[in-house]
DNA sequence: CTGAAAGCGCTTACAG
DNA sequence: CTGAAAGCGCTTACAG
């Protein structure tokens, strides 16, 4: 009913239509919770960031009132007179979409109801001028800290960068690069030395690797520890078994077919990632050779594609969502300053499925 | 060399370390701006947002200026004075990870040097509580808008709560479901019926159909351009030819045993997506049956694994960074009331790859 | 077209 | 343990 129409409306009617005059819903700000609790800001302030200098029973009633209108200090206001924000960047530089997307639930696990939240940085480290774009990113955010995901997590001119503008970071790699702190390390090394105790424990003995590509430390770390892991068992693989690829399902095609052409085929192939062994798979296919009966493969990532492949790849699992969990809570924990003493640490482990058995000789 | 062992230290020495008194690189703020132009920081607040109130001479002025200085403005104290923040959100319930990621890229196109950032927020529909986390993040991070990425993009209780506390917002669905200005439409009916179009070219005839989830909107558009095309050239579908799955992979396992299991096999199978296809690839390879000689098939978004399976899946493509970047260039142009004129379209087409050919009667 | 004042909601630095 | 003042870097509302 619109209220010209109503010539002489009732005031109680009218009161009732904005009753107690109070803004309906209006977020409450840090002077509002200070008067109701009768105290100055400055101590809200204190409460909200957690200070030791509030007496307990104040504190508690600071407390309750903010609780109870659900109040929360504005971001932006708290960001300005910090001069930094409660935003965790997340920088990377394009691996595949399950590894980030589990990464990213990784790190929102970490700042759930943290008042953090994430924002993403995905970036080109073959562009030159990357590095000056994740400093913009930071300064310009005012970022808390950034997370860095292999690939770029292992460029040290990046790492130095962020170092030299103070900003924090937390580094995800195969092997420690920096102190302790800033490190969760995924001992890519020990995933890949199981895959080669799984395959010699099956019985095979001429075994293939198709390895990413050589810059990649983590193409390096999986390679040494499956080369590593044969010697042990008294297995050396030749320099023709052992392919370099560029960790694409097109230059594991490549690899696949070079390993699988000559007449003396391996009974076995362990991929550096999924996506390589999945073109094994290709070529295996279409030249007729069954896996696992005629050739095992084991790959590395444990990727959706690997339960989709029939039969389905065995392969190496490294805990993605943890390792974002970690490398965001080190984050939050630390002071830019103050090094944690634990370094962080993960281990990847195989995933059995159906594409190995022993070789039929 | 700490400054307390030298107990005579040279005043010009002591300069060097600190010339100039200049600040090394301490960023400029508007004050700093407004005096090397000589106006005032009212005047740089102006340009800064493009007001036209400004003297084009003056405005040259302070451009220059802010150039020579690198100048950007404090997110954090533009966003305490305006209220609103330079963050767009991108609110989702896990659909595939390639999908979000590539939707993640598009958006991010679409922000590049405009100063806003990426926020990220999956969310669990299925949780009652999700609306509610949805309305704490945009209150609080005060969110310029959000864009809302299938199935979420379908929740009208979630859209209505963005009207009601006047959040901006764009959606991607496959039909429309709000106002123009505010939809970004995939027409995936199109797809199913181009799907159709090029099975029944083939010469198939009995053809089988697995469908999405029906609640899903998608699966719905899926399903119905897809049998209306049939129809329109004259091949109806008998339900048993029509199984209800839920977009997993083994949902597609399933519902392609029950199809594949009788005596009289479809010669052709769409699915409503690739994981579901790649549910189909397993059946056939298990069974014997070789694809595309015994059965064609046809899958749904074209995610990496199409190609990967091997004989290559053709696939309906979305494309789906497009859509990202159209999202949320939505976000940025329009004013909160302001209706765009033109709604935003994007069209899928099938990718034909080597999983079909002419049925063998 | 331009500017001086007040304010956004917090914190730091200084007192007590 | 608590508080009054000043300030973070912008904008709005008001003048001119």
């Amino acid at each position: 009913m619109p209220r010209k129409k109503t010539e002489h409306p009732a005031p109680a009617l009218a009161k009732a239509a904005a009753p107690v005059r109070q803004a309906p819903d209006k977020a409450k700000t840090i002077n509002d919770i200070a008067r109701l609790a009768e105290v100055s800001k400055k101590t809200v302030s204190r409460v909200i960031n957690h200070s030791p200098l509030v007496h307990q029973e104040t504190r508690e009633r600071v407390e309750a009132v903010m609780r109870q209108f659900n109040y929360t200090p504005d971001p932006f206001a708290r960001g300005l007179a910090f001069r930094r924000s409660f935003l965790i960047g997340m920088v990377y530089d394009n691996p595949t979409a399950q590894y980030i997307v589990n990464m990213q639930y990784g790190a929102l696990d970490a700042i759930r109801d943290s008042g953090f939240e994430l924002v993403v940085h995905p970036c080109d480290s073959r562009n030159p001028g990357y590095i000056d774009g994740v400093h913009r990113f930071v300064q310009q955010q005012k970022l808390h800290g950034v997370m860095l995901v292999p690939r770029v997590s292992e460029d040290q001119a990046l790492a130095d960068m962020l170092a030299d503008i103070g900003c924090r970071y937390s580094r995800i790699a195969s092997v420690s690069l920096d102190e302790a702190s800033r490190m969760v390390i995924t001992h890519d090394r020990d995933g890949a030395a199981e895959a080669a105790d799984y395959l010699q424990s099956l019985g095979h003995r001429d075994i293939a690797l198709i390895t990413g590509p050589s810059s990649y430390r983590s193409a390096h770390e999986r390679t040494a520890g499956f080369v590593e892991a044969l010697s042990k068992r008294g297995i050396e693989l030749p320099a023709a078994r052992i392919v370099e690829a560029g960790y694409t399902f097109e230059s594991g095609v490549a690899a696949a077919e070079r390993l699988l052409s000559g007449n003396q085929r391996p009974s076995a192939i362990f991929a550096g990632n999924d996506e390589m062994a999945a073109g094994v798979y290709k070529v295996a296919l279409r030249a007729g050779i069954s896996i696992p009966q005629q050739l095992s493969v084991v790959g590395f990532d444990d990727s959706p594609l690997a339960s989709r492949l029939w039969p389905a790849l065995s392969s190496v699992r490294l805990p993605v969502r943890d390792m974002g969990r970690i490398a965001a809570s080190m984050l939050l924990q630390s002071e830019p300053g103050a090094a944690s003493v634990a370094s962080a640490s993960v281990r990847p482990h195989l995933v059995v499925r159906d594409s190995c058995q022993p070789p039929a000789y």
